[in-house]
RNA sequence: GCUGGAAUCGUCUAGUGGCAAUGACAAGAGACUGUAAAUCUCUCGCCUUCGGGCUUCGUAGGUUCGAGUCCUACUUCCAGCA
């Protein structure tokens, strides 16, 4: 069982310690989004030195390159990407909703790789081996997210999640069985908007055997504290909750924290930033806008990351107007510090007592209310 | 000096009688939440009560119902010959 100890608690919200074979991840803590097992413009140095504890990589995009055995074979994720603390792997269950042409059935995922046209299908024992060939330390259950908002396709996408989670379970226990390595598996909480189902599910995965949970099919701030305290009130205390893919606004991340999640995955800091979308504590601001040509102070005065210690907006804004690769380098730099040290910062304040005063202070200011 | 060729939005460019005029770049702005995203969208002559109105394709004339497109002259640039 994946150790995890709780050190406070208020509310819902708790300041905890995950154990992993690759280290302990303090949480609450924002994770990485290394997808294709790179964080997106950064080394794992620059990770490490901005104060990443772990990061996210995707089976679906690694099962089609480079291969999940060719990760095996460079002696896991860790080896092959360098990145020598504490990895996730998603499923590859969100890319049957977010890719076209996608055959779903009981059996599992079909589809034409997006690359070369391949034919390829997931199921959930395929993906739970895949995931074990890749050694992240946690994994999630196969499962699949409804093709509409609509109550009957929600639910439908429930029940094939808790079908597949027990064969997700079978296959991962049989794996573990004269494994070398300790890998965990995550249940995935679904049932969109809609709180009796989300009840339902939460109190499915509850019954399972299984290391933590993620909590997935969120996909806005309006209604998350609703969805979070439902499945969190269900959800046993004593395992961490993962927030799959939320947290690109800030809010979001206050939100989780508070009514009980531990751990956060999102694409969006890396994302805006490639697009020159960049956080300040006073919201974000696009930096390739002409009101920043003669601005010579850093991004974020107070800001400790290597990119506003070092250089100023108009430096910035002239790298992006160049389209240089170093501009997409220091400002997923400087978004990534920012989720992450946001989150540190409401770790350390839910551990002190101050989180309203600092979640009401920061929420304020960020969205000019 | 002679003979050809060329002049169209900030730049390059499409356009051979129905055109406010093509495309790219540049510029301005917006979007992005378990990444088919270093991507995508919008604006880009002036004015507008959003119906439209006005002024534009080196300059000045001309032909025509109608000219960026045809004709004449001029200006500038390019190539070849002197």
């Amino acid at each position: 069982m994946l150790e995890f100890d709780i050190h406070s608690k208020q509310g819902l919200a708790r300041v905890g310690t995950i154990h992993t074979p690759h280290g302990d991840i303090e949480t609450p803590a924002f994770v990485g989004a290394a997808t294709r097992a790179v964080v997106k413009a950064l080394t794992m140095k620059e990770m490490n030195e901005l104060g990443s504890q772990a990061i996210l990589a995707n089976t679906y995009h690694l099962i089609l390159r480079p291969g999940t055995d060719l990760i095996k074979e460079a002696g896991g994720l860790a080896e092959f990407n360098s990145w020598h603390k504490p990895t996730f792997t998603d499923s590859g269950g969100f890319q049957i909703f977010s890719l076209p042409n996608v055959k779903i059935s009981e059996q599992g995922v079909k589809f034409k790789s997006h690359i070369d046209g391949r034919n390829f299908e997931i199921t959930p024992e395929s993906s739970m081996q895949a995931q074990w060939a890749i050694g992240a330390d946690i994994h999630m259950a196969f499962d699949h997210l409804a093709k509409s908002e609509s109550r009957a396709d929600m639910e439908e996408a429930m029940h094939r999640t808790h079908r597949w989670l027990d064969r997700c379970i079978a296959e991962h226990r049989d794996l573990a069985d004269g494994a070398t390595t300790e890998q965990y598996l995550y249940a995935v909480v679904q049932g969109g908007t809609f709180n009796d189902l989300r009840a339902k599910s939460a109190k499915y995965c509850a019954e399972k055997p299984v290391d933590g949970f993620g909590i997935g099919g969120v996909f806005t701030a309006d209604g998350m504290a609703e969805i979070l305290q439902t499945v969190n009130n269900i959800l046993p205390e004593n395992k961490p909750r993962h927030l799959l893919g939320m947290g690109e606004e800030p809010i979001d991340l206050f939100v989780g924290a508070e009514f009980g999640c531990d751990t956060f995955d999102c694409v969006g800091p890396t994302r805006m930033a490639r697009n020159g979308s960049l956080y300040t504590k006073d919201g974000r601001i696009n930096i390739k806008n002409a009101k920043y040509t003669h601005d010579f102070s850093p991004l974020e005065p107070d800001c400790d990351c290597e990119c506003c210690k070092n250089y100023t907006r108009a430096y910035l804004r002239h790298l992006f107007k160049t389209d240089e690769i170093t501009a997409k380098v220091l400002a997923s730099i400087h978004n990534e510090y920012f989720v992450v040290h946001t989150v540190d910062r409401i770790r350390e304040s839910l551990a002190d007592g101050t989180f309203q005063t600092f979640k009401n202070d920061y929420l304020t200011r960020y969205y000019h209310k």
